[in-house]
DNA sequence: ACCGAGACTGACAACGTTGTCTAGGCTCTA
DNA sequence: TAGAGCCTAGACAACGTTGTCAGTCTCGGT
């Protein structure tokens, strides 16, 4: 019998349940038996086994597995970009949370592209993931409804899903950003900037309502030339804060949508020679080391993953349940920079 | 409630390719070859499966490829943690390069806990992904004997593998400390201390011979009281430090072993009357916004994941080679604090 | 000694996909 | 017009595992 055609080294060659069996002179579900612990295995039985499974260096192989009993033990996430501090503990808390359920974490980066979202998180569900923890970059979720009707688990976080209804956790960005920016008023601050994210985005939609509430709570105008919007790279925020200090009614104080915005806007500030308050938010490493401190409207990502993944199993254990709002408070950090009273 | 049996819903209930086989009222494997792009298959013929698909909301079923195909088209990342600054840009520079060869990655913490780091290596390869990138936690690598064997294309970054034969990307620990001690050196600093991560971690015992290599090139004697290795937890640190700092011959400068040393480093310094040199190993954001600035040895992390990513698909796709070993230099960054002559 | 109960064990189908192979239908040449 | 050759399409087995079910063996009670 010429084994003609055989498919070589399929993964490698690595030894199957039916080698094990052979070699144990046992049958395939023993095998089975054995390494998914069963009960119905005499001891002795098991011991050859288990020798078999040493020797050939065996390990199970969980496509099959999954192919065959549905469920994958793993959860994607998608996000926005690994490298990003934000969402490092947001990650950690996600995969705690998945780890505790016996579940492993398949993530990848959007770039804060839509097209590469839904890719990876088609991708994902070719896999055949349990559940989805999605950072959303687009605005359009739809494609998601056949996998939401099949039943896999989706939460979205730190922005809510376009036109589907599902799972949300979020920050109070609204609540945060007029916080901060009365926190500025309170100071004496009566001509205050605003640095963001592009708009499209909801958070940064939403600080810059927080920001305009504030503002018009307090009675105050806002200029147009005092709000700056678009990517969060360096050269654009520095000449966005350089343009809103210099013009022809420079602000005394800037909010900064977030924690890359408020740290070049440190770099701008320094090289400053008057005293210009800043609150930014997010909070970030070492802003109590600066000088002044950096106050902030701190967000809790590692709580927001938390939650995320929590209710993520909660839908995956239990029976289904409506799609459900999550919000987190912030808290307002004093360290100094945004309690400089206004200068001029 | 019948107990009995209840095989519906197996992934939720998605339809598969006999599904939309069926409704196009065509064969299987048209559907197989539409799906894949295969050609072959008539315009008119495509059009009524590509209809079908949509209208089902048919997505193919990843796990049944994997087995049928041996690839997973994924590959695993061990690190030690995701909310460790120092890892996110490693981790991005893999999973671009991962994206580069349309592969998703699938990753894990080992929090330094080597069993754990073996159980989450273990189940990345039962879920047979192509390749593996591991920050090893561990010392003892041999039971990843067999999946080597069976073609698991695997690296080893940051640190080497222990017991066996595999490929290894480090940056040059030992170099990098020894150059930052001279540097303390030559700005007149007799007296140095060391604050180094636990020496089982092969970095931090590299660092430290490279900090004792420096003082004894340059003739000076190394205190027992100057040198303190152990966790990176703040508290730890910050007594650590203030332990050198007051000593019967407290030292004039510090050497920290790692990012997080470094930090809890400055907020002691920052405590201090007099002015204490400082070399970091690592580099870190607005390290040089603080006053002074924090010189450090810089290594490239996201070079590190990009280099170890591109050794393994170079593994993947072509002929098998045998374990090799790169080292990426580091870089010394001025900054002010480690230019700072000795007090007293 | 016999029977039933219970404990072990293995044969077999199925999970959803892809590679192989073969059957038709068509075109093109001699 | 017959044969060769190409193109499209589908039947079928196989990937490695687990659930079902039926078979064998042992043991205790009669």
């Amino acid at each position: 019998m010429a084994e003609t055609a055989r498919p070589e080294h399929r993964y490698g060659n690595r030894p199957t349940m039916k080698d094990v069996a052979a070699r144990a002179g046992v049958g395939l579900k023993t095998v089975s038996r054995v390494v998914n612990g069963e009960p119905g295995v005499t001891p002795d039985t098991e011991r050859r086994v288990q020798e078999a499974i040493e020797a050939l260096g065996f390990r199970r192989n969980d496509s099959a597995r999954v192919l065959r009993k549905g469920r994958t033990a793993s959860i994607g996430l998608v996000l926005e970009d690994l490298a990003d501090p934000f969402y490092g503990p947001l990650s950690r808390a996600v995969e705690e949370v998945a780890r505790a359920h016996g579940a492993l974490l398949i993530n990848g980066s959007s770039a804060e592209d839509p097209d590469r979202e839904q890719e990876l998180v088609l991708a994902l569900c070719a896999r055949r993931v349990d559940g989805l923890v999605v950072i959303p970059a687009g605005d359009d979720h739809r494609y998601l409804e056949p996998e939401l009707k099949a039943g896999v688990a989706t939460v979205f976080v730190d922005r809510p899903a376009g036109r589907i209804d599902a799972d949300v956790v979020l920050s109070d960005n609204f609540g945060g950003a007029r916080d901060g920016v009365a926190h500025l008023i309170a100071h004496g601050h009566r001509r205050i900037g605003f640095i963001g994210d592009q708009p499209r985005i909801h958070t940064a939609a939403e600080r810059l309502r927080g920001y305009r509430a504030a503002m018009t709570e307090a009675g105050l105008p806002v200029h147009d030339s005092w709000v700056s919007l678009g990517s969060t790279a360096p050269e654009r925020v520095r000449s966005a804060a350089e343009a809103i200090l210099s013009g022809p009614e420079p602000v005394t104080a800037i909010f900064a949508g977030n924690n890359r915005v408020t740290v070049t806007v440190v770099r701008v500030l320094a090289d400053l020679d008057r005293p210009v308050a800043l609150v930014g938010f997010d909070d970030f490493e070492l802003a109590d080391m600066l000088r002044p401190g950096v106050t902030v409207i701190a967000q809790d990502a590692a709580a927001l993953g938390r939650t995320a993944a929590e209710r993520l199993f909660h839908r995956l254990d239990g029976a289904p349940d409506t799609a459900q709002r999550f919000e987190l408070s912030t808290r307002l950090i004093r360290r100094g920079s945004g309690e400089l009273p206004p200068a001029g």
